[in-house]
DNA sequence: ATTTTATATGCCTTGACAAGTATATACTGC
DNA sequence: GCAGTATATACTTGTCAAGGCATATAAAAT
């Protein structure tokens, strides 16, 4: 469990990221919006805490949680790589490419 | 294996679509590059293919892959709602939160 | 035709992880 | 203090995927 891609391959886990999005959470209001059990949630959320993901704060025996998305960010500049194929603007994309690794040299394959 | 997600938690499958992001590759290129042993990356390659994420044409014995990013598209939509948080303006964001959300109103823990 | 090169697949082992159940911890209100 | 509520953790179990090694397939080169 060591990158943000493992955290977010888990289905439940993006469901409780996405849920908190849109706003703060106890675990109880997580555990019953997403039908999971109890320790369920709270194994997810510890993972998500230690990724640094989420944090909480005390509130009595309620701990509600926030989403912390910054550590989300090393997954959005991977995708980054690839945005340029879908983004419209091929050609221009294109240059920039050309830029990166020099026009089409065919033939050649390197180390 | 079900989602996007899962295909891009692997290491070494990421690794493959980073590198056939800048140019289409044969196996023994991803091989030698990646210093994967020859049925680990056909074993990825099979699994991104099947994803949708790359396809391969043949020429001769070789498989010259190349990726296919739109089915990085998924990720990339699902990042979205995340990517307001670290694009400047976290007051506007607070504003909008604190909409969703009604400023502490404590008690009442709701379905 | 035989050998060599390139890639795919089958089998097997190992490790990781998710979920369940039970229990521990901690705070509240009576 | 005691009962109830809210959350975390320990332990166990089943599943599944990644990698290694061996082998199959197929085309090229000799």
């Amino acid at each position: 469990m060591v990158s943000v891609f493992d955290i977010i391959a888990e289905p439940n886990r993006r469901a409780i990221l996405t849920l908190l999005a849109s706003a703060e959470r106890t675990v109880g209001e997580i555990e019953r919006r997403l039908r999971m059990s109890q320790p369920a949630v709270s194994k997810h959320l510890r993972v998500l805490r230690d990724a640094g993901l989420v944090e909480c704060t005390v509130d009595a025996q309620r701990r509600v949680y926030r989403v912390k998305p910054e550590a989300l960010r090393e997954a959005d500049t991977w995708l980054e790589q690839f945005r340029r194929f879908w983004s419209g603007h091929v050609d221009a994309l294109e240059r920039h490419l050309d830029r990166m690794h020099p026009p089409t040299r065919r033939k050649g394959p390197r180390s």
